[in-house]
DNA sequence: CGGAATTGACTGCCTCAGCAATCATTGCCA
DNA sequence: TGGCAATGATTGCTGAGGCAGTCAATTCCG
C-alpha cells in the first residue's frame, strides 16, 4: 500500500519520526541508569553486544552499533584501560583482534542489563503480552527490511 | 505484564535494541536523499519541524529534536546564512526569536519531504494499511509514555 | 605462483554535539 | 513593588564521532 500521499504529512503518523523520537526519549530516560556504573550509553552498548555474543571483534561491533570503526577502536581502548575488556590477537586470522569481557566487565554489563530490563518493564507495564509481541514483530520485520538495503 | 525476566536477554526481542537499530538503519538509508539538497540529516529535521509547524523557536526545536540548545543555535545560524530560515525577534516576549522558513527554505524542505515519504513507501510497500496503523499506534503509545518521564 | 583487491585494526584531523556559564527578558510571589 | 526564579538565546570549551589514510594480513583470481 501507499502509506502516505505526498501532499499531507503528519509527524504523528510518520514511522520515521516516531521511531526516532522513541529511540531518543528512551536513550535519555536510560542515561541515569548508567551513571551509577560510570559508563556512557555507547560503552554500555559495547559491553552488552559482547555479553550476549552479538559481536566478538571491533569490526562486528562497529557494524552492529552503526558506529565508526575508528571511534570503536577508541571506545575499546578506554574499556580495556578500565579493565572491562581484554584484547587477544586471533591466531587463525592475525588481522583480527578478538574481544572478551573480563570478570568485572561481565559484572558491570549484567548490572546495567538488569537495570535496563527493569526500566523497560516499567515503561511497558500496562501492555499486554500480545501487544508487545505484535510490536516486536513489526519492529523485527522493519529491521530486516532495512538491513537488506545496507 | 513483565516483559522479560532478568536472566535471559534476547536482543531480537528487545524493544530498546530494535527501535535503536531501526532508527539508525533508517537514518543511514535516508542520507543519500539529503545529499542532493546539500543538507545534513539534522538540518533536514529542523527544516521539517518548521515546515509542519512542530516548532517555531529554537527552544522548541531543541526540545522536539532532543538536541542541545547551543547546537540548535548554530544549526539555525548556518541555515540562516544559506537563506533557508529567517529570524525575527518576537515583540510580545523579547526573549524569543521566532523562526520562519524562507521561500527557498520551504522549497528545500518540500523536496526532502517528498523523497523521505517516497523512501518510506518503498520500505513499507508490502505492509497492509492495518499493519501500519497498528505499528504507528504502538509507537505513539510508547512515545507518549516516554514523554511523561522527561 | 603472484599481484590486486579486500578486510580488519588503528591514527590524525576536523566537525559537531553536549556542558557550563552568561545575559536579557519575563513571570512569580512575599 | 521588588527581588528571585525561570525561560530563551547565545558563546567558549571540551570530548566524541565521522572521514580519510596507513599498515598488516588474507583472499581472490589471472
Amino acid at each position: 500500500m501507499v502509506i502516505q500521499e505526498l501532499d499531507d504529512f503528519d509527524p504523528e503518523r510518520s514511522v520515521g519520526y516516531l521511531t526516532k523520537r522513541v529511540f531518543q526519549l528512551a536513550r535519555i530516560g536510560m542515561e541515569p541508569l548508567f551513571q551509577d556504573e560510570e559508563v556512557t550509553h555507547v560503552q554500555w552498548s559495547v559491553l552488552m553486544a559482547l555479553l550476549v555474543g552479538l559481536s566478538q571483534t571491533a569490526a562486528e561491533l562497529a557494524r552492529h552499533l552503526c558506529h565508526d570503526t575508528g571511534a570503536t577502536t577508541r571506545i575499546v581502548d578506554t574499556l580495556e584501560e578500565r579493565g572491562l575488556i581484554e584484547r587477544s590477537r586471533c591466531t587463525d586470522d592475525r588481522r583480527i583482534v578478538r574481544l572478551r569481557l573480563t570478570d568485572s566487565g561481565v559484572a558491570v554489563a549484567r548490572r546495567c542489563k538488569e537495570k535496563v530490563v527493569a526500566q523497560w518493564n516499567i515503561w511497558l507495564c500496562d501492555w499486554t503480552s500480545e501487544e508487545v509481541d505484535q510490536f516486536i514483530g513489526h519492529l523485527l520485520r522493519l529491521r530486516n527490511r532495512l538491513e537488506t538495503i545496507a
